[in-house]
DNA sequence: TTCGATTTGTTCGTATGTATT
DNA sequence: TAATACATACGAACAAATCGA
């Protein structure tokens, strides 16, 4: 690898052109990069060096390691979804995947909160979802989804009925759009009176507030999402634990 | 290090062999640990072993290390609190560390609730601590503690109020418990009116309710915390962000 | 089923750079 | 300045898992 006086390490700077290489979509979710070695010597490093660039990119769940096969491009499973972008449980701890039901989908312009955290201009095209979802078969929390328009060329309701797979993973699959970070806030707030009504909780109940920005590579926003979960069952987990503490 | 038939790669064996002296307070708080080819010879391995078994407890906020110093046990300093343990911001943005102040100190004894978060039998004498948290000024958050009474002797409230840090930095001087992770669960709920009253809401009004176990090393639970937060100008922030993704 | 090629995982060792005391 | 400690980078060897011939 060229080495430029970027002050930045060697494993840090194939950290940088690999993540580049992902954005670009130069290899895709599923597939297998090259091998260390091949890496190794495309960029004129040693494989320890590949190996440290990886292990950053792997920590991260943005790729996965296989001994014996390569190393892949993580895709949006349902495992990974639950694992990772899923925060919601039973009380008595039971964590199933969501029933999606959309209620509604709509063209809109971004009002100031949704572009504050989208990072886009007042008024700028969007796309809205409203789904209801469903555990255990009943209503458990309503999502208010909000993406640039710019970003989904060509989606409409039609295609969005059809999706077959997580939303994270349509992201993916047909719009070569990887979320690999989310950032939540979370408040308790009566909610409106229709989200009352969807999620069948009685008035001036509360309820859980969740306000989520997805991000892609690069800390580019790519989601907007209010999310209402009614907490009579269910409940937000939150566990920080970075590093491998296993024992 | 003997290399017992465990499966375990050796990386891993030092990792458990470090975990067991910093339970046993063998290295304290603040302290460097041994330098790390003092631990490659004492383990007779090799310093990048070392590396990656440290690696690991550096991952996790457990031991810091410092080029040109050492490694060091992590303190729960003011800042460490700030970015590890306390998930509550100003709407605005705005990150504090609260101001407390000791509402009532009393002997118990687990109830069913605690005594599972604790791993305790039923029944077992605790501590109970009802703090009022501050918020420029105002009480935002209102806290409930239990802790096991035989995981700190003799501790009275006199020697609770006196205490001048952070709770956990106090847990960790003066009696040698250090908390290294935390596990939260959240949901929206009208709050007790002693509760209401202690945070100035009206009655009726939603609160964030934060049920939080707290543990040291080999996932021991050491304290079981319900926060109930005021979110009519706070939040909890979730920022689910593992490896190193700088750019 | 066996075998060999490929790929990641583990471990070792060495050299040099950078920060601290 | 010198000694110490962590940080970076390279290379080599072997183990373990995978996969196809």
């Amino acid at each position: 690898m060229a080495v430029n006086a970027t002050a930045n390490p060697l494993y840090r700077q194939v950290q940088i052109a690999l993540t580049r290489k992902l954005a670009a979509g130069d290899w895709k979710p599923g597939e297998a990069i090259p091998s260390e070695s091949a890496l190794a010597h495309e960029f004129r490093v040693s494989i320890g060096t590949i190996r440290k660039a990886v292990d950053a990119l792997v920590a991260g769940n943005i790729l996965l390691r296989q001994q014996g096969r390569g190393t892949f491009v993580a895709m949006h499973t349902e495992d990974r979804t639950l694992f990772y972008f899923f925060h919601i449980a039973r009380k008595d701890g039971g964590k199933e995947l969501p029933v999606h039901e959309l209620l509604s989908f709509s063209k809109a312009r971004a009002e100031s909160a949704e572009a504050t955290r989208l990072d886009l201009g007042r008024g700028t095209p969007t796309l809205r979802m409203r789904n209801a979802l469903k555990l255990g078969g009943r209503p458990v929390i309503l999502d208010d989804i909000v993406v640039p328009a710019a970003m989904f060329p060509g989606l409409n309701e039609a295609i969005y009925r059809a999706r077959d797979n997580t939303i994270y993973a349509f992201y993916q699959a047909r719009y070569r759009i990887n979320v690999i970070r989310i950032s939540e806030r979370l408040s308790a707030e009566i909610p409106p009176a229709t989200v009352a009504a969807a999620l069948a909780v009685p008035a001036n109940a509360p309820v859980l507030a969740i306000r989520r920005v997805a991000y892609t590579y690069n800390n580019t926003p790519v989601e907007y999402r209010v999310s209402w979960l009614d907490t009579r069952e269910h409940e937000y987990l939150s566990d920080l634990w970075k590093g491998d503490l296993r024992q």
